[in-house]
DNA sequence: TAGTTTAATGCAAACGTTGTCAAAAATCTC
DNA sequence: GAGATTTTTGACAACGTTTGCATTAAACTA
């Protein structure tokens, strides 16, 4: 009760430290222009005030806000809250804050959003795996604040960005498929075609090459990056007279709803059927069976985002574009498809046939 | 290329326009006092111009800097994301942009927080899910800015709240069970000891009296919220003497690790092992088998929280506490005990003999 | 037509900082 | 012990808005 209904001001602490403005702000800075003891006493009596600068007025004066504003298309996603929180740590670290805003995908919101950035006077922007193109791009390039894109789903030469490797990544994941002797492998994609998907589709491409199988566009079905999309896709593989032994996923939310709908239909993974993922969620590790899957360093890559921004915003000099490789995280969901096990088995069979029949004996 | 380096304020509008500052000032507020046309005029001119008014300037003298603090301990969990979504689609569509920040539960990053909210300014706070406690409070009560804590795990008369019915959602949880048969039901809680935990476990006694069954403390283990967690919690409870038949976990994310571990060590859910979760995360209707769970609606829940907490801001009246039902979404990780169904079983061999007869006969 | 409203505008003082410049005080030099 | 430095401080003008008050112009009244 009673609490302190006006904030205190430079000014207040100034009087009851007999000190001029100047000297205060100084003093709270830990300037070496001031005094020794004079500046202890100043931050001991803003202290014990509870004084707190106004950002604002700083702000106005320095024209620097040390704030980022952060774009992304919904922080429900999994992938998109791991990115913000590497965003946030590091932007933290350095004594920045930032604004979180989702798109939804809405171009009526974007402008909203990046109107309100101007406004705000952001030191600089992040946007997370943006779908829209030209818009944003053209927008963003209209402020003079710095820009680096995570993700993006449209070539932008002019913004900063970082990527992850998404050709290296679904090479080998498709490798790994091919690796354990699939030749019949479906790729479930995003079917709105952007340029992670095409990328990823590349990589899938370019490992059944070198696999020597031949491509089949009846294999590739497109999702929506969501369960939902791929649990549709998955139908849509298995009504193929030649079904696919194995399947790579666009991401793991897709491999989820590969999961669930093959759990559904009576089908096993691994045993009936392979499936790899991309990205690792955090809850990938726990399916049954665990996900086999390509690990992008999500808060890694939210933190690298950061530290190019802040280094624009320095106006140091920054690498243009940051790719990340994916690593191949192996667990469970991935065997050998059923003819190869047959195969293997007969052939066990016939060149281990004491073993066999000895253990039979017993 | 030839990018207006400087910033416009509001005297270059006001030069271009031969009117004063005041008049674009308000003119661009719409304010009845200036003249249509005049006030066309500039809006057109500060339109074409690309001109934004500097929030900063602005909160200094207006003091409301139309924004609002969000902590969280991570936005990595899908739980907290969904809390923010909302809390920021409420606050966006009010003009109101938010600051996110994580605490990572550590007491120093906490406190750097709030200081940083303090110095921005911020309208309000919203906390989510806080594990802290003590200190919260007696920083956050310090500020003059209105607080909503969302699912805080202390109790605190000094702030406004939104809540999940903890005790509501567990005991229709625990009744579910009760339900099917279950007379043996486990319960995974969390090992903070927060207020929800105890809450949760209270609504568990409840519904197990209220369905005749003694209260077996051996029958409850204490994770983490984390599905690593849970699968030592699950280890304990398998070790008993007379195992549960089914277990109400703390939070979906504890069924998960549940289902895995369960998984694991051949045991088949529902078959073997009942389950019911809490919080209806995304993830869990894809879950094989998809998971029977109480819902919190959370983005619904941020969405109130704000409410609430705009409200405050406009120094209009709102509900200290609102408390919002959790509602048990059935699915398929519960089904009756072994023992249960093998009852069924004979009863209805028993009784409708003739049936089963006639169509073994066909 | 003069007097009175009413509608539009402008002036200037905030808001709370920072930073330049000048002044004052303390400390060196020789 | 008087200049020359070096520290340390203070005054004051920004920064870009909003807003109370005064002023002017326009439109009514009687």
């Amino acid at each position: 009760m009673g609490s302190p209904v006006k904030r205190l001001s430079i000014k207040d602490i100034a009087k009851t430290a007999h000190v001029s403005n100047s000297t205060v702000s100084r003093a709270l800075r830990n300037s070496p222009l001031v005094n020794r003891e004079t500046g202890d006493l100043i931050r001991r009596i803003a202290e014990d005030a509870g004084y707190r600068p106004s950002a604002a007025a700083r702000s106005l004066v320095t024209r620097r806000t040390h704030t980022i504003g952060v774009v992304v298309t919904t922080i429900s996603d999994p992938f998109v809250a791991d990115v913000v929180s590497g965003i946030e740590d590091a932007a933290e670290a350095q004594g920045f804050s930032v604004f979180l805003a989702n798109s939804h995908a809405e171009p009526a919101r974007e402008k909203r959003v990046v109107r309100s950035f101007e406004e705000r006077r952001v030191d600089g922007i992040i946007v997370t795996s943006s779908r829209v193109g030209s818009l944003h791009v053209s927008m963003l390039s209209q402020m003079e604040v710095p820009v680096v894109l995570l993700n993006n789903q449209h070539d932008n030469e002019a913004a900063h960005s970082v990527m992850i490797d998404n050709h290296g990544g679904s090479f080998a994941a498709t490798q790994h498929l091919t690796g354990h002797g699939h030749r019949r492998i479906g790729y479930i994609g995003d079917r709105f075609g952007y340029q992670s998907d095409s990328e990823r589709l590349a990589g899938y491409r370019a490992a059944l090459e070198a696999a020597g199988i031949e491509f089949d566009e009846a294999l590739v079905a497109r999702g929506d990056g969501k369960p939902e999309g791929a649990r549709e896709a998955l139908g849509q593989l298995l009504s193929l007279a030649r079904k696919p032994t194995g399947i790579f996923c666009y991401n793991d939310m897709s491999a989820l709803g590969v999961m669930h709908e093959a759990g559904k239909r009576g089908l096993r993974v691994p045993e009936d059927l392979s499936l790899v993922g991309f990205d690792d969620l955090y809850i990938s590790q726990y399916l049954n069976p665990p996900l086999t899957t390509v690990r992008q360093p999500m808060a890694g890559m939210g933190r690298m985002a950061t530290e190019t921004l802040l280094r624009l915003i320095a106006r140091e000099p920054a690498p243009p574009v940051v790719t990340v490789r994916g690593e191949l995280i192996v667990r469970e969901s991935v065997c050998a498809p059923r003819v190869v096990r047959a195969q293997a088995r007969s052939a066990r069979a016939g060149a281990g046939g004491a073993r066999a029949s000895a253990r039979s004996e017993r």
